[in-house]
DNA sequence: CGGCTGGTTGACGAGCGTCAACGAGCGTGG
DNA sequence: CCACGCTCGTTGACGCTCGTCAACCAGCCG
């Protein structure tokens, strides 16, 4: 299971790369962006796929190609955590340290191109743009965390799901037209998923879903298609 | 109450500044060096004193030479959660937002040193190095972060008091004796900032500390002072 | 058909929040 | 000097929210 990131590693065709102007490889010149292509993989892992464990050596970053991927965190009685979700183009990795701290596993299929960890750590030195757009990586990543903090630490289990409905919402609208007062979006995460990510347990999160689905503010399709016919109700359950 | 951090502002004499060999002073060249210093300002605040409220515009930045400074966030019922602890010789800012998203506050007396937030970026700019060092202390920061998450989603009220603990006890540590197996420091935070920390109410942190004080694992004097005789009996009731 | 995974629903109880009373320390003002 | 008000912390009684345990259903695959 583990190593999936590298398994059905294709040459990479960069210039028909949907990432080609996204992520980190946008901030490329034209030297730098050939050496990179020349070591990178592309890859791709299934639903459920481990792509790191916790204390592993790192020893290839990466870039989202498509697809979720969750970090999570375990206690050792076996509570785990999600700390962080990262979508396209998100750069995948934790520079500056050569063990994981966290799990990073595969939310729904995803697409990888990954590159060898001292080729990027080369070119972030000799690069200032390049490390300056993983710096500002990281400090939108900071503000999310604490945003979940606040989630965690201070909402009901109700005000966590519509939150979370909310995020997802945005993600959603964000690529598909936008001032919309209405959305329509898959779930990316199971139950057991959602529960780890707000800090609650599989029944309750269903519970708060079925309770939103009888209050009208949702619908469920399948168990995954959300369709959320007015988000200002939505966000008034959200707290904030 | 505002604007504290500018008043009591004085002419900094580097040389004698306990800070000059730390934080981001440390990684800039004699030039560099000289040029912020002519910019920066030393000030004083006492506890409780805001340093930064949230949707406010930023206009300097600034290491914290002594003190505890908690970073919050507020819900619009005034629910409040602490999102980070920072403590000398952190740097004090969010570079690539003009406004802040979060309260910054004085937990204790605090002494920092402030830089206007433009001469920081045009350095930001010149030397790869101070980014560098901003980048890795925000990778930090995100680290802690995460951990916390773990703790307000997934650890028990004597938990997360019992994790407090420890962190406190290490920071106390490191600029102590190290490898001891006992500790003694005072807590930097009110009881009801430990509850906004640990996403908990008051009575519920002081019922934990006197389950702790009743089962021999600390003692408490003067409500601040902390003894743990055996750390390794406090971290198994940090979960973890 | 049976087993398995993922989700829902119900009954019950523990943990923690809420509300309230109370004590200690401390500065203020008479 | 004591009375007082205030803040901060502790303790108790009570109840709600959410976790626990269990049964059950739907879909899927062998």
């Amino acid at each position: 299971m583990r190593r999936d990131i590298q398994k059905d590693a294709v040459p990479v065709l960069c210039a028909s790369c949907e990432g080609r102007n996204k992520g980190i490889c946008s901030t490329l010149d034209c030297e730098q962006f050939v050496e990179l292509a020349r070591t990178s993989r592309k890859s791709a892992a299934a639903s459920g796929a481990a792509l790191l464990g916790e204390a592993e050596r790192i020893d290839r970053y990466a870039t989202i190609l498509s697809g979720v991927v969750k970090l999570t965190k375990t206690l050792s009685d076996g509570r785990q955590q999600i700390v962080g979700l990262q979508f396209a183009p998100d750069f995948l990795g934790r520079p500056y340290r050569s063990e994981s701290t966290l799990n990073a596993e595969a939310a729904t299929e995803v697409v990888l191109c990954s590159f060898p960890k001292d080729a990027v750590e080369r070119m972030m030195q000799e690069s200032p743009e390049l490390e300056r757009q993983l710096y500002r990586q990281a400090l939108d990543e900071l503000d999310e965390a604490r945003e979940w903090m606040v989630m965690l630490g201070r909402k009901t289990a109700s005000e966590k799901i519509a939150s979370l409905l909310v995020m997802f919402a945005r993600h959603a609208a964000s690529s598909d037209t936008t001032g919309r007062n209405s959305a329509r979006f898959d779930l990316p995460l199971s139950r057991a998923d959602i529960a780890d990510f707000l800090g609650l347990t599989i029944e309750t999160v269903s519970r708060q879903l079925t309770r939103l689905r009888n209050d009208k503010i949702i619908c469920i399709e399948n168990n995954r298609l959300i369709i959320v016919p007015d988000l200002r109700r939505l966000n008034a359950r959200a707290g904030n």
